[in-house]
DNA sequence: CAAAAAATTTAAAACGATTTGGTTGATGCA
DNA sequence: TGCATCAACCAAATCGTTTTAAATTTTTTG
């Protein structure tokens, strides 16, 4: 059914009833309620694609999609996808080339200016990102999901890892522990840069110096965290604690810590970053693991509510927002062993 | 720029513009040419509402997304995602109420009926599914990811869950295996049907009697795969073997069997079906795990190519595709103890 | 009660493409 | 040459809304 149609039916000008159900004041109460209901009875709902052409708007956010198919983004998404139920906003997943960053700018290149968005998510960003330049440049409405020191004005939801990661490390401290290990995201991107900071100051901190060779940066994989951990464990001394960036590659380490002979929580402690997942809980590995913990689900939640903010006018400059973290103890983590030179 | 003012720009109208550009025959190859060339220069590119509009066709694949997070749906959206690069569609994400099937059913209705998508893609269908008799009554394209026995024709890709169970259970009772445990996915679901049938197949073969306190249905989460698995093996006489739906499942196995102070591969055997993560693999696990193993971002990839295939107009009754699972055996797998009476 | 102001309603003009139904001019054929 | 055919291009209608500017009706005011 067609406006013009549901119009003549209703006895009113197409005008009037478009009018009516988007909830301008120059109707009359009577008339609108009349409208809606009959829009419900009749089946009425406008042309979407009509609507999108005379308004310029999309309906949807854009989101791009990694193509290492990274396992907490389902996560965020999910969130994203919750919050965004009942708005009439859809979420858009762009396939990402992954290579070269041009690449990626590329693509964000094309979903600001290809009209199928009314806004974008910026995932992972690096201090100096191109992507936010870029988006900034054309003007196109965007909310970082990270942070980022590209000294444009933009909005950006992120947790502090800084904090999470500086007070995992000195509670290992606390504990005894000297030889920390460091298992973290990929080099590069803000995030893990955070987490490197937060890292060596709690080291400095308690003048324990810095040692690259207990440090490394990867992708979140149960695999890279087993290998990395390995190799680290071999080191004489070997490290008696580890920070990791995942629950991944906690359960990498948790391998690599048995396959030496060594028990976790006791030999080695163990502290990775929890994004809250419904399928692979922190609690229930044994030992249950100690985690900084904050919810991407959450997260993705409320970036929806975000951008719908940015979407409302509210000024990017405006929308900054730096959750905390939980640092939550559990047995994966314990006094330093005394005997750490096997 | 709009098509007006660079047909203005060429010399040429509109019309011939918008053919030139859609492939159309009656076009000189000369202009087409040079078309091409100056719309790349001039930076115009088609107003996609417009387009939507005029043609009412959407240009993207919608999916509904599960609130209950499932970690493999990553996977399948990045196969898909990667497939439509370069193609002129997008995927669509809808959240999914995931309470009763009312719910779910009136939000598939909403989304066909919505004008935002081409087609959609129905998951984890039930043998006789609401979703699939309310689409085909919509005349709405769709494709089915797994199988329903809902009497109305529909494309489907699938993996065969059957056989899988079937050869995964055959095996460990080669092993010399008598009691084995199931913990499969979630009740209703035909995937779920399908892997208890090739499980009882394998044991009635063989002439084992079926036990239904060895078999579980439910979601996939590590917590659940630990919960099940510590209660299977609290029986006596215990299962010696394991056959489970998912590779979180499988960690939460490996965890209750541990805890139990029994070893994996020796007191007891596991199979686990891997839907192929590049973060958990299947190989990297203390012992490493034998699976039943099929790519979830294959499936996605094709599923995006058979979406399109049907949308070019091949009848949805053609598209039928039944994918072989393989069984892959490692050290997860081995011999029934003999002393399995504790 | 008439004029002014306010509240409703409407006709028609966008939005920016595709597509229908021609119109040209060149070529082929008798 | 004359006529039909064909390749190449174009003007205008169309998709289904929203929105601008104007017309109508109703209410208020002096």
């Amino acid at each position: 059914m067609k406006l013009k149609e549901f119009a003549r039916q209703l006895g009113l000008s197409p005008t009037t009833v478009s009018r009516a159900l988007s909830g301008y004041p120059e109707v009359s109460e009577k008339t609108r309620k009349r409208v809606a209901e009959e829009a419900v009875r009749l089946g009425y709902r406008p042309n979407i694609n009509a609507v999108r052409l005379v308004t310029g708007r999309a309906g949807a956010i854009g989101v791009v999609m990694g193509r290492t198919g990274e396992f907490h983004f389902a996560e965020y998404m999910s969130g994203m996808a919750e919050r965004l139920d009942g708005e009439d906003i859809d979420i858009l997943v762009s396939p990402t080339a992954d290579r070269d960053l041009t690449d990626e700018v590329a693509l964000y290149s094309r979903l600001a200016t290809s009209g199928r968005v009314d806004a974008v998510i910026v995932h992972s960003p690096k201090p100096n990102d191109e992507r936010i330049a870029l988006l900034h440049e054309l003007g196109f409405p965007f909310l970082v999901h990270g942070r980022s020191e590209t000294d444009v004005p933009h909005a950006w939801l992120d947790i502090d890892n800084e904090g999470a990661i500086r007070r995992a490390t000195s509670h290992l401290i606390d504990l005894g522990h000297r030889r920390i290990a460091m298992i973290n995201g990929r080099a590069g991107r803000t995030f893990s840069l955070h987490r490197d900071k937060g890292y060596r100051d709690a080291l400095q901190e308690r003048g324990i110096p810095f040692d690259p060779r207990l440090v490394a940066h990867d992708h979140f994989t149960d695999e890279l965290g087993f290998r990395y951990a390995r190799s680290f464990l071999e080191q004489s001394p070997r490290p008696t604690a580890f920070v990791a960036g995942s629950m991944m590659t906690a359960l990498g380490i948790y391998r690599a810590v048995r396959s030496r002979g060594l028990v976790v929580g006791r030999d080695v402690s163990v502290i990775a970053h929890d994004d809250v997942f419904p399928y692979l809980t922190a609690d229930n590995m044994v030992p249950s693991l100690s985690a900084t913990r904050s919810s991407m689900r959450a997260a993705g939640g409320r970036s929806a509510d975000l951008v719908l903010q940015l979407l409302g006018g509210r000024a990017a400059e405006e929308i900054h927002e730096l959750w905390p973290v939980e640092l939550i103890l559990r047995e994966s983590t314990g006094p330093a062993p005394t005997d750490a030179q096997p």
